[in-house]
DNA sequence: TATTCCATAATTGTCGACAATTAGCCATGA
DNA sequence: TCATGGCTAATTGTCGACAATTATGGAATA
């Protein structure tokens, strides 16, 4: 199963004729290995990972394994300590409401230059893709993974159509990781589907007219109101703990 | 000649009992070396750099130095190919320009978080540095390095004040290395010092106040201004190339 | 019993050597 | 003269071994 994430928000539909863009070295391969096997939880977070065993996982050498857990650790998907050794990384929810301010500044930018930038096709490719993700929806209610991949999909696609690298770098390579490696940590299910639709096609909209203001608006509240879903979330859940406090 | 500017935006006045906050091990230290070396600009910019050159010039094994090269590839200050080589990183301007955008984005973001959560003491911190600033562009005018360095000083307060630390990941460790990269590259001699003290004066006005909005979109204009003003400088170069061609 | 100290084991850091791939160069031919 | 082919040298990728540091466990002592 192959996930329609790409790194560098390369297009979706473009044809690979390799499997994946970069596994010309070892090193390559497990990084793109270990940073799935943590984004999908398979790799526990806050667990130890030491070399020797996944030396001994991946039938690799050492060296090419600490190239790649030093990537890792830029990424911020890994911590390491000197002389002591690497853990996954875990996130609090202070740190994932920080998440969350990151994405608001960055995507709403993101939208405000895909308001000015987007190609008709591209603006097309979104609709396509905002298409599927409702059709899925009434399908199959509660089914909350389809929809979740598909909704960093849709956000791929506009950071996409900004046409700004480093925008592209930042929100693609490093941030939506960890969204994902949040969403199993937290084991988020369906969050307000319904309600997301309707804003991005309102986002789609406001691209496709070019309103690049009213783009960056509505970004910022579409990712502030998923923020703040969050948040009343874990409120809940705290208070639920409280309330009954024997397991 | 230490920089005032510090990794993870640690408070300049700390007080340090190491030089540097991880040496620890070979590669930490080259990486941090690699970094101000390619940063300052003593590694040019498109420079090949091979790993048994490096290999030699710092006196260790290419074991860690290839470790080290892979954060510095992280970061975007180097750029490799598999089985070809590495390149010191070389911003264009249609870079330097999306840069500024991913730091209004990111900045004003700063700003806002700042005026919601900075204390009086970092408060009064931001004060003393533009006192200095203002006595240092006063007694040596035109000298713009220690403006230059004094700016980004000014800027990584703010994003400290915001008490978030993905955006100090983010704009410290990143891209303001990049910042200062493009400095050296494009040798930016003085850029609008009066204008841009007036501006930072405001900021830390609406800060103090508490005023969130207005402290997001002054940090924004003033962001966006600095990059206007790039793109001026480089349109009027371009013209000037254009006038006299013969060098 | 709790604490400190030390010895052992395991893990991380570093190095040098070998294999694989690429770049450059020269010769050959049209 | 230019294109093409292969050969050589250099660089990158990978591996195993050794050194340095840290964690763990038990023994000795207060």
């Amino acid at each position: 199963m192959t996930l329609l994430v790409s790194p560098s928000c390369q297009s979706a539909d473009a044809p690979f004729e390799q499997v994946s863009p970069e596994v010309r070295t070892l090193a390559e391969r497990v990084f793109h290995q270990l940073q799935d096997a943590i984004v999908r939880g398979e790799l526990a977070p806050g667990s130890k990972i030491t070399e020797p065993g996944l030396s001994k996982t991946y039938g690799i050498s050492r060296g090419p394994l600490r190239e790649a857990m030093r990537r890792l650790e830029a990424h911020r998907l890994i911590e390491r300590v000197p002389h002591v050794g690497a853990r996954v990384v875990k996130l609090s929810m202070k740190e994932l409401l920080e998440l969350f301010d990151v994405r608001e500044a960055l995507e709403s930018m993101a939208a405000r230059l895909a308001a000015e930038h987007m190609s008709p096709e591209e603006i097309q490719g979104l609709r396509d893709v905002l298409a599927l993700h409702e059709g899925q929806a009434d399908l199959k209610r509660g089914e909350a993974y389809y929809q979740r991949e598909g909704d960093l999909d849709f956000h791929y696609r506009i950071v996409q159509g900004s046409h700004n690298k480093m925008l592209m770098n930042l929100l693609c390579d490093d941030l939506y990781y960890l969204v994902r490696l949040y969403r199993t940590q937290f084991s988020a299910s369906g969050t307000r589907p319904q309600r997301a639709f309707v804003e991005h096609h309102r986002i789609v909209d406001a691209i496709e007219a070019g309103d690049a203001e009213l783009a960056e608006l509505l970004m910022r509240r579409h990712v502030s109101a998923s923020r703040a879903n969050v948040a009343d979330r874990y409120a809940a859940i705290l208070e639920q703990q409280s309330t009954t406090p024997a397991d």
